[in-house]
DNA sequence: TTAATATTTAAGCAACTACTTAAATAACGA
DNA sequence: TCGTTATTTAAGTAGTTGCTTAAATATTAA
């Protein structure tokens, strides 16, 4: 911290409009990475991934497609919507979410990538 | 898990094909979810966003314009590292990282969008 | 060689995550 | 009403994360 880098190339100047920089998107940066850790889990992902295909479906439904408890999910589901990408509709004792189209948009590109069909693997 | 949704309208035939689909796009989805994740932590999408800015930066550098330490600053860029998102070069006792192009597709989008002035705030 | 700089690594720790099982809540139909 | 189903909530816990400080490594220059 602080006591600023010595280094004989250390542009000062870039730094400090770097700082500047960083200091204006930080708010956006903030609402962005919340969105990209929510997705971030392999498993919310995948939720995302499907509410995208299926436009709708319930906890029931996602706790057989992925092969996990139903109070797992709904512990995913919740995160998804409070963080505002998902939102639920209740139709007599089911519960359905689907997806928050304008909170989505981040990471629209992301689901349309996994749309075509697995290829492109990235070396990570 | 498993003993399966007993709803009425539940869709079996829906359900096996969203097994199937979520089968073949599992591999990608684990990698996509590891470079959001990545990108997901506040620091990591600043460090990002400043090597897209500036082509390359050192820890020395992050470490001013972020005002964290180095180390802190250093275990986050060997996630990256090895996460393939970032590569390094040494130079003189200098290490320079930069993005690694092909690996940072998945968030071009997003990073693109903190590029316009963090205008258009999402409810998150 | 010695001292200084740049970076990484290691160990410790508080906070957070993602699951588990059990219990609570709500809607439905007999 | 009672029993069943769908969902959520709660409590417990192992594992992970992101920092801290201290020490190790590597490069440079006197």
């Amino acid at each position: 911290m602080s006591k600023s880098c010595i280094r004989v190339f250390a542009d000062v100047e870039q730094i400090q409009q770097c700082k500047e920089e960083i200091n204006k998107v930080t708010p956006s940066i903030a609402t962005v990475a919340k969105a990209l850790s929510l997705s971030g889990n392999e498993v919310r992902l995948k939720i995302l991934y499907l509410l995208s295909k299926e436009t709708k479906l319930c906890p029931c439904d996602l706790s057989d497609i992925l092969e996990m408890t139903v109070p797992a999910i709904s512990q995913h589901l919740k995160k998804l919507r409070e963080g505002g990408l998902v939102t639920s509709e209740k139709v007599g004792q089911t519960v359905f979410y689907s997806l928050v189209e304008e909170n989505i948009q981040v990471i629209r590109p992301v689901l349309a990538s996994l749309f075509n069909g697995s290829k492109k693997e990235q070396v990570i």
